[in-house]
Order: C-alpha cells, then sequence, then structure tokens
DNA sequence: CATGAATGAGAGTTCATTCAT
DNA sequence: AATGAATGAACTCTCATTCAT
C-alpha cells in the first residue's frame, strides 16, 4: 500500500526502458523481423513480462513513434512561442531540425522507414495518419512563423503555407543527405546556405 | 530456333505480366501481408509458376523497385541532355516531376513505405542503397542542369550541389503535399510558385 | 491457541468465499477461459492469495465440483430417510430434484458443460469418475425409495433400478428443457404429468 | 484439368480422413488438449496441410459435431416417414437409440462433455444451440410419432411434446448407463422393459 | 511447362504458477 | 499473510518454398 507510488514509478520506469531497447531493436531488425523475443532478450526480461508493459507489439512500436513525434513538436512550439523576431526564429527553426535528426538518427530512420504492413491495416492507417498529421504540424508552426514574418514586412507577401512547404523541403533534403552520409562533421555552412538561399533566392 | 525465339519472347511477356500485377498487389497489401498466393492469383496462373519468373518473392520485389527507379533515371537523363537553357529544363524537371508522382502514384507510394525488414538484411541493405544512390543520381542530374545555369550566367555561383539539393526538397515536398492530399486539380500554381521562390527568394 | 482457532475460522470462511466467487466466475466463461487473475478479481484478492487455499486451478475446480455434488446428495439422503409412504417421497424427488435445478442452474450448467479436458487427464478421469458415482448414487437413492414401493405393493415388481433408471430419466429431461428454456415459471403442471405417465404409462 | 474431378474427389476424400482423425483425438483429449500438432500427427501429415482442409481448429471441430448430428437426424426422419403403426416406430426409434449410440460412442462422449469454453463464445454458443436444436428436433420427430399413436388410438391423449420427452428421457437414460458401464451385452431386455415401462406404467 | 498440395520453421500471445518483497 | 511482477512453455495460425505429378 505505502509502496503503490513507489511501485508505479518502478513501473513507469520499465515501461521506458522496455520503450527504450524496443527502439533499438526496431531501428536495426525493422518491425517485422523484430521479434518479441528479440525486444525481450534486448531488456533481458522474458518475453511475457514485455506484455505487462504493452498489450501488443503493434501498440509498442506505435507508442515509440508517439514518444518520438511528440518531442519534436514540442520543440517547435516552443520556438513558435519564443518573443524574438522572424530571422531569429527561422534559424532556430533550422538549426533545431537537425539537432532533432542527430538525436533521433534511429527514429527518423525507423520512421522514413516504416513499414505499411503492420498486422492489421487499421494501424498501418492510424500510423501513416500520424505521420501525416505531424508533418502537418510541422508546417503549421513553420507557417505562423512565416505569417510573423510577412507582418514583420521581412518576407514577401505570398501564400505563407507555401513558403514554409518549400522551406521545410529545403530543411528535409539537407537531412537526409546528412542523414544518408551519416555526416557528424558540422553544418554550420549548410545551415547558412540554406538560410540564405531561401530569403534571397538563388538567380544570379 | 525459331520456336525458341517465341517462347523467350512469349516469357519476357509473361515476366512484365507478373511485374506488373505484382507491383499492383504490394502496393495494396505492403511487402509482408502480399502472399504468394495473393500474388499468382491476380495473374491467374499458378504459385508454382510465379517461381518460373523470380526465384523469390524478395527478388521479384527488387526487380519491381529497379525497374520503377530506371524509368525516372532515363526521364531526367533526357532533360539533361535537350538542347534547351537551363530554365526550360528547370521548368521541365519540375513538371516532369509532378508527371512521374502522377503516373507512379504506387510506387512512389511503395517506395516511401517500403519496409526496411525484407527476409534478408542483406537485400534490405541492397534496396535501401538502391534508393540512397536513385536519390544521388537524380540530385546528379539537377546539378548538372544547375551548373550550366550558373555557366549561362543565370543563377549564383554557389555550390551547384547545395542549390539542387535545395530545389529537389522544394519539389519533393510539394509533392508529398499534393500525394497526400490526393490532389488531381492543376498544379500550375504550386509550379510557378517553386520556379519563383527558388530563383528570387522569399525575402521582401 | 485461541488465535490459531481464529485464524482456522477466518481460513474457512476465506476458502468458501473463493470458491462462491470461483464458481461465479467458471460458470460465466468456462473452466479454460477462466483464468486465475479474473477470480482473484472477482474476491477481491490477489492472484497469489488464491494459492493459498487452493494449490492449483485444476483443484479448485473439482473443489466446486464436489461441493455442488455434495448438496445434491445430501437432499436425496433426506427424502429416502423420511418416514414417509413410497409416493410422498417420489414426489418430493420430482420436486427436490427441480428445486435443485433451480437453485443450482449454475452449476448444472457447468457439470453439463464440463470440460473434459483438464490439464492432466488424471484430474479429468477423475471428475468424470465423480460425475458417473454421483448419477450412480442418486440412482441408488431412488432405487431404494422404488424398493419400498414395491415393498408397499404401489408399485411392480420388476427390476428397481430400471424402474429408479426410467424415473430418473423423465426428471432429467424435463429439467433440461426447463433450463434451455429458463422457465421460470410454475412447473406444476410439468410434475404431475411425470408422476402419471410414470404410474399408470401412456397407453389408452 | 482432366483431372480436376479427379482431385476433388481426393480433396474430399482427404477431407474425410482429417475428419474422422481428428474426431479421434477430439474424443480422446478434448477440444482444448487436442493441439493442431496431434492431430496432424494422428494423420501423419503436416500441420500446415490440416489448414488447406479445414480454416481453423474450430471450424474442424464443428464439422465433426455437425457429421454426426446429421447422420442422427437422417435417422429418425426415415423411422417417422415410414409406413407402419406407431407402436413398431417407437420401437424402432429405440433399437435406433442405441445403435447410433454403439457407433458414435466417442461422439456422444465428445459432446456430452462439450466444453463450453471454445475460443470465442460465439462459437460455443453456436455449438451449444446445435446440440439444443438437435435436442428439439429429436423431440419433434419423436412428438409425430406419439401423435400418430394417439390418432390410432393407441396412446392417452396427453400432451405429444410431453409424452415424447418423458419417454426420450427414458432411453437417454438408459443410454446414459450403457455407456458409462462399456456394456456390449444385449441390451434387448432394456428396450423391452423401456417399451413396457412407457406404455404401462409401473403402478401395482 | 505448369500445378498446387505439402511442408515446417516460426510468429505473436496467453496464463498457471512462483517467489522476492 | 499477502502481493503482483516475472516466468516460460504452449498454443494457433501463416506462408515462402519445394517437388511429385
Amino acid at each position: 500500500m505505502k509502496m503503490k507510488g513507489f511501485k508505479k514509478k518502478e513501473m513507469v520506469w520499465r515501461r521506458q526502458e522496455v520503450l527504450a531497447m524496443a527502439r533499438k531493436v526496431f531501428t536495426k531488425k525493422g518491425f517485422h523481423h523484430s521479434t518479441m523475443d528479440d525486444i525481450a532478450a534486448a531488456i533481458g526480461i522474458s518475453k511475457g513480462a514485455v506484455y505487462l508493459y504493452f498489450p501488443s507489439k503493434e501498440k509498442l512500436f506505435m507508442d515509440i513513434i508517439e514518444q518520438g513525434l511528440r518531442g519534436r513538436t514540442e520543440m517547435l512550439k516552443e520556438i513558435v512561442n519564443k518573443n524574438t523576431d522572424c530571422l531569429s526564429k527561422i534559424k532556430e527553426y533550422i538549426s533545431q531540425a537537425f539537432v532533432y535528426m542527430e538525436n533521433n538518427r534511429d527514429l527518423v530512420q525507423m520512421f522514413m522507414m516504416v513499414e505499411r504492413d503492420l498486422v492489421c491495416s487499421d494501424l498501418h492507417q492510424k500510423l501513416h495518419g500520424q505521420a501525416i498529421k505531424e508533418m502537418e504540424r510541422s508546417i503549421e508552426y513553420l507557417t505562423a512563423i512565416i505569417r510573423q514574418g510577412v507582418k514583420e514586412r521581412l518576407l514577401k507577401d505570398i501564400d505563407p503555407e507555401n513558403i514554409a512547404l518549400g522551406l521545410s523541403g529545403i530543411i528535409q533534403m539537407f537531412i537526409m543527405r546528412a542523414m544518408f552520409q551519416k555526416m557528424t562533421k558540422s553544418l554550420e555552412k549548410e545551415k547558412s546556405f540554406i538560410l540564405e538561399a531561401f530569403l534571397e533566392g538563388v538567380k544570379a
């Protein structure tokens, strides 16, 4: 009884451990070839014990994805809500996108490579939906920043969502290259190129 | 001998049919949930017969991907080799990217959602490798166009690969949005926005 | 010592509670789909605690059956030992059979539907054996009543066990119908029909 | 192509073999403790092969039950439709009930002991429903015979269904005893007792 | 060539039982 | 005494691949 709180905390902690190790396994072997045995073995518990914390392999997978996405969303929201000018926000957005990529290389990879055929197409739909929603949310935050920029007369008065989309695309592509080339070198030059090209265009 | 040639032609034709139907099946159900039975049934032949044309499910899958990518590469190469100025090429590149998306919606989707866990990770590595190589090749072609533009003094003399990467990113993002929103309406406005923003930037 | 007695009484009482709740659970979900968790939850104690009172799920099940059967046997014995004539006893036998059914609908159902595959077939044999023995004992009691009837010259001097068997069969069948049709209406007419048909036959 | 008919016949035959062997296994070990491995091993084929003929363990089980019940129903219908008097029909009904029991000892046992908790309660409901319906149908056929007897003025003009129920109960009980005691000795005396007691009653 | 019945190695999931606390 | 997290063996069902016909 006294222990209830402690136990609950312990439970949460264990859940986190399962999430963390499962994420590693999924990243290494993908969803379908990661067996519950693999995951349990990686954690060092029995297969049955995994089911104490997650009702199914799919839920476990989904929770990993969700956890990862939540972190990113939080990050973006913080930037939007800062009390700075548009330019600073854009700069930070670019920086943070790279930081997030660096810290979540595995998750990004997992997400990019995510399988469409999870056991029930229902789940896949959800996952797919989550991904799209996440992308949209990310675009929305960026759009908010752009809108601020237009108001501040820093940016042209074109459809802000399109601008956000374009910027997002550029960033994504650089991130992808960075990921595939497993660069760990400084990305400063890339970042300033992105900003420059985005603001000034590339026409001579 | 004459028969042999006929038979060979028949064989090639059948192979194509298998590829085409398997592509449909994979697109609809994904790799893991598409069974050899599904594929055979879709074609209207026996399961064993599929194995006459492809040694394994994975090879069949890989060949579909490869075939799809080859088409895209051909398209890009053609643009590069055209005898026109840089601007026209860029315009066509943008247009063709959307056309390709429209014509290969299923393949793009399949590719975007591709599973990482093919039966042996060897194959997955190859597939992954293929995807990256394809992206790189696509960037290369675009870089060639950009280089021409720099030479023609249309574009700024910045690292052409970076410019190519940026343009490619913008296009990808608009394509993704178009795909997820299943737009079939005219994309003309999007295309001109991309071109404009890319060339002139968005700074006020 | 005093404590010991108290504790023992408490223990017996708890045992009864476990038996009673487990019976409900088994009746609702059957043996295999009733988990020890279900049972523990129904009682409001921990799973481990159930094992303090019963060494295994099967023993728990067996004890429920046994308890139920013992009740029925007691009832029959009482009728036999009453100081009344055969006819009254038969009437009461019929009545009590219906009363027992009414009060133990769940147990009867559970017993009728009892699974043969308890974890070890040994136990099943025992259970099966218990059921047969119970049936036999019931027939024996009824036979005793019939014998009395023969002696009292109320009944024909035919093999009393056969007569008992026949009567028992008729009663069972009416009980089954009553159970399946979930009748709760008065069964008086049924009872008098049974008695009449049994004594006088149905020949015109 | 030519072989299609042959193949189909072979398939049907195999199905029958699976049914027959599965019935043996189920009878011996019950539903839950009969594994698909057990069944496959009993037939001498692989586990997967069983699934070529039956989509699930439950369907296999249900089909066994259904096959058995169909046989019995046919038998009863034939008796009812015969062009004989009521008495002959009743006699034959009694005889055939014993014959059926003798030929389907295992099925009867399986049915009597059938588990309530098949994997989904839906199936159990169906099975239960089938059993009740079968019982009712059997009563109906017998009721038809009784009705004929009333018309022929052989039997008293009481509710024919009740009479049928009573007769059925007597027969069942004698069958149960025969089964449990594994009697194989002649049952002639039992049969004539049943008839006598049923028609004339047991009152002295 | 073509077939499709047969294989057999797993996969995810459940749950009676145990035992450290 | 009481708990409930952990175990691990067992289960049903799947499907890529083979091979006798």
